[in-house]
Parts: C-alpha cells; sequence; structure tokens
DNA sequence: TTGATACTTAATATCGAAATATTGTTCGTT
DNA sequence: AACGAACAATATTTCGATATTAAGTATCAA
C-alpha cells in the first residue's frame, strides 16, 4: 500500500513538533533514504506540507523549513483567536452534553499533566506529551461546532502557529499562567457563557500579540 | 523553466470557473496529453490542489472533482462572513484613503459589468468577467488588512466557495440583488462604519445560509 | 584585489516505464 | 437468474534515470 501517506503524516508531525532547525533545506534526495523510498514520493510529499504552510517552496530551489517571524506568529495568533472563539461558541450551542464532557476530561488530562511538569525540574522528557494535550484540548473546545471547514481551517493555523512557536514555549516560561487560563475557558464554556468564552480565548493567546494594535473589539 | 507552474495556475482557474464537471474524474494521464508533460507533474499539481480543497483525493482512486454539497456550501459561506467581516474591518483601521480610492474603483467596475448584464439578454459571454471583477471586489475589501495569513486562508475559502457555487449563480438569477448589496458594502466601508460593514456582508452572503441555524450574533 | 566570465559540481524538475492496486468481465456453480 | 471466483483490463503509485537549472569554483583581465 502507498506509503506517501506515512512520510506526511511523519514529516508533518516532525514540522509541528519543531524538530527541524527553522530555515533547514529539506532535500528530497536526503529524505528518500530515510523513508527508503524515491525521491519524487519525498517531493510530492513536500508539495502538499507547502500548501499547508508548513514548508515553504521555491521554484527552482527546493524547500525548506520557514523561518521564525514575529509578524507570522502574530498574525496566526490572531486566526486562531477569530476561529477558536467562533468554533467554541458555536459548540456551546450545538455541543450538548457529550461535548461538555469530552471537553472536561481533555482539561483534566492536560491539567494534571501541567501541574507535573510545573513541580519538575527537568521538564524535557514531558514536552511533546504537553503538546498532544494542548492540541487536544483545542480541538476539543471547537469540536461541537458543526463545520468541517472551520475545523480544517483551524487545524493549519494551529499547525503553523506551533511550528512558529518561540523557543520559550517550549521551556514552560509560561506554565502557570496557561494552568489559570484553560481552567478559565473550560469554566466559561461549560456555564455557557458566550461571551466571556470568547473574551478567554483571546486572554489565553493575548501574550503573543505583543506589539500589535487591538484587534477588533466588537468579536469580543 | 518549469511549467508545473502554469498547469497549476491553469487547472486552478478551471476548477474555480467551474469549467469541469462536478464529480468528474481528473486522471493525470489524460491531462498529461494536454499539457503536454508527464503524468508525475499533472499528479504533483493535483495534489497541491487537493490540499486546498479544490479537488478531492483518495488513496489508490485517484482525484475527483469534488461534488456539490448544501452543507459544504454553508460552511463556507459562514466562513467568509468571518474572515471577510474581519478582513474589511481591519481594512477601514489601516487602509487610509489609497485602500479607499482602490475599494471604489473596483466596485465601479464591478458595478458597470453588473448594470450591463442587467440590461442583456444573453449574458453568458459576460460571466467570466463578472466573476473576475467580483473576486478583485473582495478580495481589495480585505486588501488593507495588514494580515498575509488571513488574505491565504479567504483565498481559499473563496475558491470552494465559487467551486460549490450553483449554477443559479451562474445565471444571475441574484443580479438586482448584488448591485444593491456591493453598493451597501460599499458605502458603509467608505463611512468607516465597522459594525455596519459587517453586517452588509453578512447580508450580502446570507441567502446561501438556507436553512441554518442562525451565526453567533455577537459578531455582527 | 576586484570583478566578470567560463567551467565544474550539485540540486531540482521532468520523464517513461515497472510495480501495485482497483475495477470490470467472463465463466462456472447453485 | 443470482452469486462468486478467477481472470483481464485500467488506474494509480512508485521508481530510477535523464534533462534542466542553480550554485560554487577557478581563471583571467583590468
Amino acid at each position: 500500500m502507498g506509503h506517501e501517506n506515512n512520510i506526511y503524516l511523519e514529516l508533518k508531525r516532525r514540522l509541528t513538533l519543531n524538530e527541524f532547525q527553522h530555515g533547514t533545506k529539506l532535500r528530497a534526495e536526503i529524505l528518500r533514504r530515510e523513508f527508503d523510498c524515491s525521491a519524487s514520493t519525498v517531493r510530492e510529499t513536500l508539495f502538499r506540507l507547502a500548501t499547508q504552510g508548513l514548508v515553504n517552496f521555491q521554484e527552482q530551489r527546493g524547500f525548506r523549513v520557514p523561518e521564525m517571524s514575529p509578524t507570522k506568529l502574530i498574525e496566526l495568533t490572531h486566526m486562531r483567536i477569530l476561529l477558536e472563539g467562533e468554533g467554541a461558541v458555536l459548540s456551546i450551542r450545538q455541543g450538548g452534553v457529550g461535548w461538555e464532557a469530552r471537553l472536561a476530561a481533555a482539561h483534566h488530562k492536560l491539567s494534571h499533566l501541567e501541574k507535573r511538569i510545573h513541580s519538575l525540574e527537568d521538564s524535557s522528557e514531558l514536552v511533546n506529551l504537553w503538546f498532544s494535550s494542548e492540541t487536544e484540548f483545542h480541538q476539543t473546545l471547537i469540536s461541537a461546532c458543526g463545520s468541517t471547514t472551520l475545523k480544517q481551517m483551524h487545524g493549519i493555523i494551529y499547525n503553523q502557529f506551533r511550528q512558529q512557536l518561540m523557543q520559550a514555549d517550549r521551556e514552560f516560561v509560561f506554565i502557570s499562567e496557561n494552568i489559570q487560563q484553560h481552567n478559565d475557558i473550560l469554566e466559561a464554556a461549560l456555564e455557557s457563557d458566550e461571551t466571556l468564552t470568547r473574551k478567554r480565548v483571546y486572554d489565553h493567546l493575548a501574550r503573543h500579540l505583543t506589539g500589535q494594535t487591538a484587534l477588533p473589539n466588537n468579536i469580543i
């Protein structure tokens, strides 16, 4: 069976977990060996990832991992606020008890992990586990919005956001803030307070908006 | 020079202008001849388009033009309201006179065309011209938002929207409504009325939301 | 030394065909 | 006639090789 899909998923994983250095050149000829397939197969995969913004492509000069860019991070944050706010509000309306339960569960896992990390000296072991738990929480938050399209867009943005995320975040500088903020989001969502949920999603992400003029505040 | 890019743009054009029947199978082996290149090159292109949602891909059974789907159209409309509303508001804040002038110009072209079409028996000649003018107007509306990411996302959504658009729209059933609505959007934008602009973008698109529960109205 | 040009090396893009999987057809059985 | 198995025909995926283009290096003139 075509293992192009495996390559795709594996590369996507590495790119979103920042396992490549920013700016690294991704040569099909090199990756070919690791995945034990032809260069064309790798190339195809890289094109797909390029369309999602996870790698940059330039004609006749190949593929690269995108450089870090404060501007880009702000833009992605802005989009997350927009999409996650909207998705959360729609989920509150349509999700019902099932959604609330799933959100509470996702939060519990995340919260448990965050507290463990908080008390640890060296948390590097748990970083990737935390990342996937955080992803799950935010995905669950919008999971009952009823729009596949919205969820797809959010996925693309979220992955790019993760890729842009500065090293500081890997080192859990903001961990205690995070615990509180995730709590706040959960609380507002379970109370079905739409406006407050939007605001708390905003507050959670706002620290990435440094130096930015305020967003249109009629959203919040 | 790599003409993969030409194939990409040409296929994208056809897909967004609905020149293929919905559900049509896109065989690399066939397209290969027309573009006078190899099947792999076409395949690569189709993958790229698939990531943008303009063609569907299923493992081991190739590529197809997406079927029409009322649900999908509603989701895309919802995203357009969200992204165009946000983009327009940000443009109002940051665009300045330059943006206002460009928007007025784009509207003038569109308006001129719409009136001509309105008075014609057979408007089929002008359809594609109208499409590109409409695109330009809506792109200009958000062009000064300051976020490349937002514009890219909007582009993806807009193209899929166009692809989903029922035949009725090609035949200008809604043309007189359209003239008025485009006018209204321009007016609100030039008056820098953010809330009103959002509302008018919503009103313009709302006819595609049939049978849908109301959107979170704190956006509007 | 600098800068431009020819040349060498390396990377990328494209191809045609072989390998693999899917779909359609024939033929025998119940 | 309906069903299913074996086979044939088509599509898709992957590959290795070749052609094209960019990047790097050496050479020479000013």
